[in-house]
DNA sequence: CCTGCTCGTGAACATCGTGTGACGATTTGC
DNA sequence: GCAAATCGTCACACGATGTTCACGAGCAGG
């Protein structure tokens, strides 16, 4: 089993926009001609993606955490409907884009009633395969179900992106949308600086005309909220000049902060805002941070 | 248009159970050989069908509450884009399987693109278009497949599937159907916030246009019967700017809340109001709907 | 210490979103 | 075909929310 993973971290926020493009798709074939093609379209896309070179149980391919996967039947030889039917009934939420040689109308059919959800006959073009596994992504990609509910945590602070509320200690803040929006903006960046050009086009979804202050005002109604609810801790700091970013930090003077990225070193948000002696130090630390 | 109805309403489209293998399928399409070989197959299998001959408006579309629709866009002339994009824009709960003469790889794309499920080139044979409609389809049901009869609670309130109904104390509160329909799907999100757009997609199958109220409207109906068979109760939490949330609230101080996550601590729905006097009581409701 | 900028703050203002009742259209039941 | 129930739309009222403004404090660079 070869494999090669091809990983932009793209890091698409599941912020307000949410819909995020970036896909992560397996392929399983060996004709490299094919492979090399649309290894190429799919690295252009940025969609991550792995390619296998014999069939994997499914255990296997559950783990890999695809949203559909690409596949000749010519790889899985004689047992390649066992396999599929096992795979689709171990996964019925994966995507299966079947793309192999001629067949017949029985196979064709045989395999979708197993639970392909697509059959594209090879010789094909990359751009197909790539416009049909959107599509069947697309389809899959309903269930209000699982709006993965990953909460969000930060010192005393728990955004909740499910409920549209950020908590402290089992209390909701009562956020406004963009407040909402904007604290989990910040904290999904995880201790990077934004800087307000970003954050306004992230939020409003256009450029910020020089001179608004809407993220300077929001940013004091969410401070403010958080300090009520959660008077020992600072989370959004400014970087004069730059921007802001969100780090829970105990203002307790012997704890720690924490929630510092791992890639930081932790004297950075330990030291910091003491806000007196703020000059250039920090200005050197958000640069590079960018 | 021609229009054959063959049964009642079956199968709401948000309805969580009812997903049998009876489907509404319709056919745009002017090739009296194929339409008639696809018919009698649809026969055959029990499926509703209508055959269509020429393009109709989103609207009448959605009216028929079809599960997918097969359209030859030959049939569409030089608007075939505009109309599929429309009505893919409109109806994303509708799947849609293009069945066409010989096109080229663009051409594929940009249909698969603009929404449609499945591109087949014709000539084909009609269990293949079956076979890729009944895969259309299966992607497009609800994966977790919640199989029917378990009833939802919540605080006072019994939410019986397969009575389409809900009771307080055992009697019921007399919901029609949309109202039920939409106790169901909030009370299935089990406290998460559903969108105005997701809600009225769910429960008309197609895209809300800005403006319509419907949804406001049957939550107002909801309310005034919850809160009269439920007095001390509240369920419907509205979120300003963005939706409704349900999760069952005592209004009784002294009592608990119930239907609150795990993760979250009991306090959240229980104590949480008090704290920042609200001018207006029922100004609370709104707002600390969180 | 002075100058030009950026940022925090509070308030005034404009806009948008929601609750509500009523009305006509449509569907359902008899 | 008639009556009742149900549904979708509308207009109005009012408060929540978003935006802008003005002023003062903080920071950077001489």
């Amino acid at each position: 089993m070869t494999e090669s993973i091809t990983a932009p971290d793209v890091a698409a926020p599941s912020g307000p926009g949410g819909a995020s493009t970036a896909l992560r798709i397996g392929v399983l074939d060996r004709d490299s001609g094919f492979i090399q093609v649309l290894s190429k379209r799919l690295d252009r896309l940025g969609w991550e993606h792995r390619v296998l070179a014999s069939p994997v149980p499914a255990d296997t391919v559950a783990s890999m955490r695809l949203s559909a996967l690409v596949v000749d039947l010519a790889v899985l030889g004689p047992q390649a409907w066992e396999w599929l039917e096992r795979l689709c009934g171990a996964l019925p939420d994966l995507g299966i884009v079947v793309c192999t040689g001629p067949s017949t109308v029985a196979q064709r059919v045989r395999g979708l009633r197993l639970g392909a959800d697509d059959w594209i006959t090879k010789p094909c073009h990359p751009e197909e395969v790539i416009a049909r596994v959107q599509s069947v992504v697309r389809r899959r990609r309903r269930p209000s179900g699982r709006t993965e509910s990953k909460p969000l945590m930060a010192g005393e602070v728990e955004i909740l992106s499910d409920r549209f509320q950020a908590f402290v200690g089992g209390s909701s803040l009562d956020l406004t949308r963009r407040e909402f929006e904007l604290i989990e903006l910040l904290a999904a960046a995880e201790g990077r600086v934004l800087e307000r050009e970003e954050i306004y086009s992230r939020l409003w979804g256009y450029t910020m005309v020089r001179g608004d202050r809407s993220v300077d005002v929001f940013v004091r109604k969410l401070r403010q909220k958080l300090e009520k609810a959660s008077p020992r801790w600072r989370y959004i700091h400014t970087h004069f000049g730059i921007g802001y970013r969100f780090t829970a930090q105990s203002l307790d003077v012997d704890s720690v902060a924490v929630d510092v990225p791992a890639s930081l070193p932790a004297a950075w948000d330990a030291g910091d805002q003491g806000k007196l002696a703020r000059t250039h130090e920090d200005r050197e630390l958000t640069a590079d941070a960018l």
